[in-house]
DNA sequence: TTACTTAGTGTTAATATTACACTAAGTCGA
DNA sequence: TCGACTTAGTGTAATATTAACACTAAGTAA
């Protein structure tokens, strides 16, 4: 390694935060477009400051003394929007030279998946503004911001497939229907209802639950949770969990 | 975001570069352990300087103004070891607080795919030692780097199987043993010689060259070289590689 | 010419995936 | 209370993929 006269950039973290607004759940209304239902969705804050004044950006910060990079990440997603104890992991650190006008900023990003359900924007304990934009129709962000959604949007298309994390989107009790609606708007793709609710099942992850959905003017679905011990279990067994 | 009073760490960037040494090159004396042959190897420096002087590291070194972390890595792989134009992927980047006991120092790691007959490290352009060292019989490293290994051998293990990078490892033209070998030893488990065949043929990425293996005792066997511009487009149209 | 070594090849059984349509259970309104 | 409506829930057969398995081919060396 050399000692040479290197250059000491900024270093800040940027959250990509996706959550999941699904179709028969109220919370939809807390979505600008009420034509994206049922999709994914993007939590974004509007800046307060120069540069990108008033644009629409990833939550985020810099780093401080002590705190690694994912702390870094812990506490900006609860400052800037009241978010703790989600599914947080790193993605990809962008250092392009120019990303920032200001001055040379290195970022780290994450990604995280929120049951939206919980953590409505408006309960921010910060000031700034915080919402929801449905993955469809996304304005354009400050900063490299863009491609950061980018690269994280292929990701959880990647990840989601082969690791049970979209529960994580979920509420803790959902249907299998909810379930497959998730999968087919990160996936953008039809799946059949029978081999999707075959396979799923066939891990044995799920459990039934007595309760089901009422007050719908059909036939009530059965609720189920995802039984994170048993999967832990069967993970480390060499459980190929994919779908 | 916010504005406040922000610590600077140093950027570095550490590069877990890579090898395989076949069974059936000459090259293979170079590697230390000679039980250790037809195996994943390592490319590591021996550190001139405090900390952890004289003891084996990842090559690497700190980002310069204008440059990013991928070109850092580009310019420590060439200076370091006189490697260049291989494949390199950004892998992780490692924050924590006391990984480094001079100062803080964030290290954004790369791993690198290289054919080691091309580059032998007694051609480093660089007075520090470079060595290859088996996968199997690694050294105790400096840092954190054992851990930033094990990150990188993971993900290698995972990417091999989903696309295409084997071919980095192994010289232009090689033969189906070669290659059963070098997906054996990444992956850690034999494979069935036939079912290997049938599958790798049947995307027709490769091509087979009309010379053969010669001055062998024993069949000579074909040679092949891999189709990166058939690769490239059969991948936009969605071709999935899977072994 | 024989022994030795690695290259190269096909088939069958088991498993996994796909495609596909009807009945069940509730609500609502006439 | 009955019929219309809506989504839940279920099985089977055809096809494709994977897995298991052993002998002949082509060279060198002694």
């Amino acid at each position: 390694m050399y000692t040479y006269e290197h250059e000491r950039p900024a270093i800040a973290v940027d959250i990509v935060v996706f959550g999941y607004h699904s179709d028969d759940k109220p919370d939809v209304k807390i979505l600008k477009n009420k034509d994206a239902k049922d999709s994914l969705s993007l939590l974004l804050i509007r800046r307060g400051i120069e540069p990108f004044k008033n644009h629409w950006a990833l939550p985020g910060g810099f780093i401080r003394k002590n705190e690694t990079l994912e702390e870094t990440a812990e506490r900006e997603l609860k400052e800037e929007a009241g978010i703790e104890n989600v599914f947080l992991e790193q993605l990809y650190t962008f250092s392009h030279v120019d990303r920032d006008p200001r001055e040379r900023i290195i970022s780290a990003s994450y990604f995280a998946l929120v049951e939206t359900s919980k953590y409505k924007p408006s309960a921010s304990t910060d000031a700034s503004e915080a919402q929801w934009f449905s993955m469809n129709k996304l304005p354009k962000l400050a900063f490299d911001h863009d491609e950061i959604v980018k690269t994280a949007t292929l990701r959880l298309r990647n990840k989601v497939r082969y690791e049970p994390i979209g529960f994580e989107l979920l509420p803790q009790k959902f249907t299998l229907t909810q379930l497959q609606s998730l999968y087919e708007s990160i996936l953008g793709e039809k799946m059949d209802k029978r081999n999707f609710r075959k396979k799923i099942l066939s891990y044995g992850l799920l459990k039934e639950l007595k309760s089901k959905i009422k007050n719908v003017s059909h036939r009530p679905s059965a609720l189920y949770a995802f039984d994170l011990k048993k999967y832990k279990v069967l993970a480390k067994k060499g459980l190929e969990f994919e779908i």
